[in-house]
RNA sequence: GGGCCUGUAGCUCAGCCGGUUAGAGCACUGUGCUGAUAACGCAGGGGUCCGUGGUUCGAGUCCACGCAGGCCCA
């Protein structure tokens, strides 16, 4: 035991290991050491590169969906920094906004702004701040747990004063610019929240299938008696706001009389779905012919100085709906604020900031407008201006965190005036490398191609405030903007460097207007979106600290979201950025698609299919996980996950690397005559040509070596390219061969200890786990450890401050790769075709007959021959075309080359081929000489070129065919074969004895066996093989009938015995 | 209603510039191999390549129109 001890190079690798310990150890090693700071602070003097990170909210438990997020985010620092680069890993937290504070009114009891206020803003946003940070444990625990290396000491905080200046000198930059302004638009507004939703809220919350009322109103026309316009809405409260009725100019209408003797206008082609049977047709004419008609308003609560009630042209009017005549309500929808705006008309507010109608309704005062619906309704039913009521099913926006139904409103509010950048916005974009590359002109340039103004205020409370003072002053329209701290303390002449730049104390600070007024903010704060969206800026402290850092941090080569941040945060950099600079923020952007449970629907809390990162870490390890993240598809897509796809690859791909890197370990520390201090170093970045110490003569070696500087030449080009996909997959290829055919091929040569094999599969492993690295960081470093830091002094501490492999091209080498393919493809048909003649591949066999597509595939053959023979447990190699009488010939025509030579001629020549005498062809083809194919109008010569001879060989052969290849084995079995058979199986018994007997995989052993005929022939043919293979000193015949030794025994037949085998150990 | 994406075996996915018989893994069944491997090999069942039309000598691949799902926008 001291003996194989003092020999012990590496740490004995179990086979069997629980992923998830090995990872925490690994966490340990990396907290020890400093890896992650020192992965900084060593590449510190090298090229930046800049990663952003999309800020999270800390008050929601981080999910399975924030893990993909951050596998995906975590490597491509890691690469680049392998790559020599110096990556600052800053992170962030987003703290404001309205998910915080609909907690905190949950956590109090309160329902909207009005109990809000009463409860007072201090306590409110005091609340909101300490709610921030509500499982920031959890986030912590999980960013440590799933190697995702983000600097969160020194984390930006969008509620930091420091960050929160930086906005305020941002907006007053867009203010001295003239892009902030407040004006009308009518918004999708939520009136239990009191507040607008940006654009980006709004979509959260689209239902489908709700129904609402749709109701069809008589619009009685001025100086025409008992006629009436007829006008469908689904949004009866919007009524009382009509301003004018609009119609298609080039739309046909016409006025019927109805069976209760009233006439009505509207669009001809709805008249079918729209009026009850029994009408009178009168008239017919173009929209235009309706233009300026006057009619009696419905109601009369207002009295408003513009001109109103009357008929106008839109072309927005269609006729897929309604009645073709679209009622036009300014404060309630965007296009009718349009085009009321253009044509002069009143802006009929009725409706307050509670959603409720205003005092001067009297008969629905106060009353929520969804709610007031019915009541107007049945008023027009009164009145005899209803046609018709009925219900209407469509997609309805709701409040996406309170689901009260959203109503569009027009509210005067600050908007940053994106619009006037609408085509930088679209040109920079181009510059912006979009994974996938759909997103760039699809849904993220379609986004930007429609760009309206961004509606930065909300009426709330935890948020940055807007730095804009007002004059109170009476008629007064006097503004500020304050762009710092500073600046504010200058106006007020106060020290205020105390001051908490949120509500309520911000609005607290005032000072003397020019005008005789007091200066006093507005009451609105920032959409949340432009806190996450400046970031570049802010977490900085920019430009009131920082200047250097901001030089270097300003524009990020990589960030990594999911796709629901193209009008998210993806659209917030690129606006604030494009602003402000002119330029893009982000150079290169992975776009992700969703995480959907593994029946493809979404996950969500009620249907209950959410999965635990947890669960899965403690279950599989982050790798696993990590690692199903980047393979499971391309990033764009959707993925399903589940902890059985996890299993799945841990099987397929982890267990398989482990195990090769396990079986490395226990053949090395068994070898007498390697170390790898034998090795030359492989520091790839010092030399040229990083795998010169590796030359070998034997061409599994330089096969090995060949495709793993492929595979480096491969991932490195991915990861250049961020296509994730190319940078993991082919590697779980590679590995596959290398434990499976390059190992497995190997086995008697590590057996043996031979050196150029071992440091062949070392410096293999080594270099896999330098790949292997940024995606998965703690199995890559754990076999790094052993196999480089514990034995190679001056390595590197860690694979995670290693450089990156250079691929050596040098030892690329196609023809060996095809020849091996090939060796591969032939084996498999050869194991085909034993399968079916019932032949183990235990039993050896004379002859392999194998026919290639190709002269120089057969040349490639032969040049691996004994590996073939070998696998396939053959004697020899033989070419099908060699065979004689054993072949059968086929002529095949080639479609590519003749069907681009002569098109609809290819099925003729192809049909007419296969009635000719193949032979014959074959013949004639060989020699060279070209064929002609007739019919009636047509002659087509074909070349030799445009043809494939094949030979199949016939009777007497076990065949296997694919894709143009055939392979057969001889199946006569002469004495000597079948004696050989016999002695693989013997041996094949004793190990499976030795295995089941506990033996250590060296120790030496003795065996008795019974002197049957056969035992006594096999071991006079085969003697010392079977000594050699089972590491048995000594062979004890017995008599047939005789006691058994002691230790373990195996009973099992050999040929036509039945034999006994006893083993002790040595 | 519009935009973007996806649709290939029971499941997860490949499939290049249109070209030989549409592949791999998982799962299932059978069988074999094995002193690294809960691994691997071989065989079998399993496919309207979402549908319909078109272009072409030839379409999973290109075009058009649909259908279904996802996401986004109205």
């Amino acid at each position: 035991m001291t003996q194989i001890l003092s020999k012990m190079k590496f740490n004995a690798v179990p086979a069997n290991v629980s992923f998830p310990e090995m990872e925490e150890a690994i966490l340990q090693l990396w907290h020890q050491k400093e890896v992650f700071q020192r992965s900084m602070k060593e590449r510190e003097g090298g090229p930046e590169y800049v990663f952003f990170e999309g800020p999270p909210t800390a008050n929601g438990r981080p999910g399975i969906h924030h893990v993909l997020a951050r596998a995906f985010k975590d490597m491509f620092p890691r690469y680049k920094t392998m790559k020599g680069f110096h990556v600052l890993r800053k992170g962030g937290w987003d703290t404001h906004g309205l998910p915080v504070e609909l907690e905190v009114e949950k956590q109090l009891g309160l329902a909207g702004k009005e109990q809000i206020d009463q409860y007072g803003i201090a306590k409110f946003n005091q609340m909101c701040k300490e709610s921030v940070w509500e499982y920031l444990s959890d986030w912590e625990a999980l960013t440590e747990r799933m190697a995702f290396w983000v600097s969160l000491e020194d984390a930006y905080v969008t509620m930091n004063n420091d960050y929160i200046q930086s906005l305020w000198w941002i907006l007053k930059q867009l203010w001295n610019k003239d892009l902030l302004f407040e004006g009308y638009k009518v918004v999708p507004y939520c009136p239990r929240c009191g507040t607008p939703l940006s654009s980006h809220e709004l979509s959260l919350g689209y239902k489908e299938g709700t129904v609402d009322p749709s109701i069809y109103v008589k619009f009685a026309v001025k100086n025409e008696k008992n006629t009436f316009l007829l006008a469908w809405t689904t949004t009866p409260w919007t009524l009382p706001g009509n301003a004018a009725l609009a119609v298609g100019e080039n739309i046909e209408y016409v006025k019927v009389k109805d069976r209760s003797g009233a006439q009505l206008y509207l669009a001809k082609e709805l008249t079918r779905t729209v009026l009850e049977p029994g009408y009178e047709l009168l008239e017919e004419m173009k929209g235009s012919a309706l233009v300026g008609k006057e009619y009696e308003p419905l109601f009369r609560f207002d009295s408003p100085a513009e001109d109103y009630a009357y008929v106008i042209a839109a072309d927005f009017v269609s006729t897929d709906d309604g009645a073709g005549i679209v009622h036009i309500a300014p404060a309630f929808g965007a296009d009718d604020l349009a085009v009321g705006q253009a044509h002069g008309l009143p802006i009929l507010h009725t409706v307050d900031a509670a959603g409720q109608f205003k005092p001067e309704i009297t008969p629905w005062a106060g009353v929520f407008v969804k709610d007031a619906d019915p009541a107007i309704t049945a008023d027009l039913q009164a009145r005899g201006l209803l046609y018709k009521a009925e219900t209407y099913e469509h997609t309805y926006p709701f409040c996406w965190r309170c689901d009260t139904p959203l109503i569009y409103w027009a509210k005067k509010t600050w908007y940053l005036r994106t619009s006037d950048f609408q085509e930088r916005l679209v040109a920079l974009n181009h510059a912006i490398n979009w994974v996938p590359d759909h997103i760039r002109a699809g849904r993220f340039g379609r986004w930007l191609e429609n760009n309206v103004d961004w509606a930065l205020g909300r009426d709330r409370y935890w948020a940055t405030p807007i730095p804009i003072w007002k004059s109170d002053a009476p008629g007064s329209a006097y503004l500020e903007c304050v762009g710092s701290l500073a600046e504010l303390a200058a106006k007020t002449g106060q020290d205020l460097n105390d001051l908490d730049l949120h509500r309520p104390y911000v609005d607290e600070i005032t000072w003397p207007a020019p005008d005789g007024g007091t200066m006093r903010r507005v009451s609105e704060v920032c959409d949340v979106w432009f806190d996450s969206g400046s970031m570049p800026v802010a977490q900085w402290h920019y430009p009131f600290a920082n200047q250097e850092e901001w030089k270097t941090y300003q524009q990020a080569d990589y960030i990594c979201e999911a796709i629901d941040q193209t009008r998210g945060w993806f659209y917030t950099l690129h606006a604030v950025s494009t602003l402000l600079f002119d330029r893009p923020a982000f150079k290169n952007v992975i776009c992700l698609g969703h995480i959907l449970a593994e029946d493809g629907s979404k996950m969500s809390k009620s249907k209950g299919n959410i999965v635990s990162p947890w669960q899965i870490f403690a279950e599989h390890g982050a790798d696993a996980t990590r690692w199903y993240m980047y393979t499971a598809g391309p990033p764009g897509n959707a993925r399903r996950f589940s902890s059985n796809l996890v299993a799945e690859v841990k099987r397929r791909f982890l267990n398989t690397l482990w195990n090769t890197y396990s079986f490395f370990v226990m053949y090395a520390n068994l070898a007498p005559d390697w170390s790898p201090a034998t090795n030359d170093k492989e520091d790839a970045a010092e030399e040229t040509r990083p795998n010169a110490q590796l030359e070998s003569r034997n061409s599994l070696d330089r096969w090995l070596l060949s495709e793993l500087n492929r595979l480096v030449q491969d991932v490195t080009d991915a990861y250049e390219n961020y296509d994730v996909t190319t940078a993991t997959r082919p590697i779980a290829d590679f590995v596959d061969d290398l434990s499976n055919w390059y190992v497995r091929l190997n086995r008697r040569r590590f057996w043996e200890g031979d050196a150029t094999a071992l440091r062949t599969l070392h410096h293999t492993l080594v270099t896999l786990s330098k790949l292997l690295a940024p995606a998965i960081p703690f199995i890559s470093d754990e076999i790094y450890q052993n196999l480089v830091v514990a034995v190679e002094p001056g390595e590197p501490d860690s694979v995670h401050l290693a450089t990156w492999p250079l691929a050596d091209e040098s030892v690329i080498d196609a023809h060996l790769r095809a020849d091996m393919k090939l060796a591969q493809k032939v084996t498999t048909l050869g194991r085909a075709a034993r399968e079916t003649a019932a032949l183990k591949v235990r039993q050896p066999l004379q002859q392999v007959v194998v026919r290639t597509r190709s002269e120089e595939e057969r040349a490639g053959l032969e040049r691996v021959t004994e590996m073939l023979l070998t696998e396939l447990n053959v004697k020899e190699l033989a070419f099908a075309d060699d065979a004689g009488d054993l072949v059968e010939v086929e002529v095949f025509p080639l479609p590519r080359q003749l069907g681009q030579k002569y098109g609809r001629g290819y099925p003729v020549i192809r049909k007419t081929f296969a009635q000719m005498d193949q032979e014959e062809l074959a013949r004639r083809f060989d020699a060279g000489e070209s064929v002609a194919v007739e019919t009636d109008s047509q002659r087509y010569v074909v070349e030799a070129e445009d043809v494939e001879v094949r030979r199949s060989p016939k009777a007497g052969l076990s065949v296997a065919e694919d894709g143009g290849y055939l392979v057969a084995v001889t199946t006569t079995l002469t004495p000597e074969l079948e004696l050989e058979g016999h002695a693989r199986e013997l041996v094949r018994r004793i190990q499976q004895l030795r295995k089941d007997a506990d033996l250590a995989i060296s120790d030496r052993i003795r065996l008795t066996m019974p002197d049957t005929p056969l035992l006594t022939t096999l071991l006079t043919a085969h003697r010392d093989y079977i000594l050699a293979e089972t590491l048995t000193l000594e062979i004890a015949s017995i008599p047939k009938s005789g006691p058994v030794a002691d230790g373990a025994s195996a009973t099992f037949p050999l040929g036509a015995e039945k034999v006994t085998v006893g083993l002790m150990k040595a």
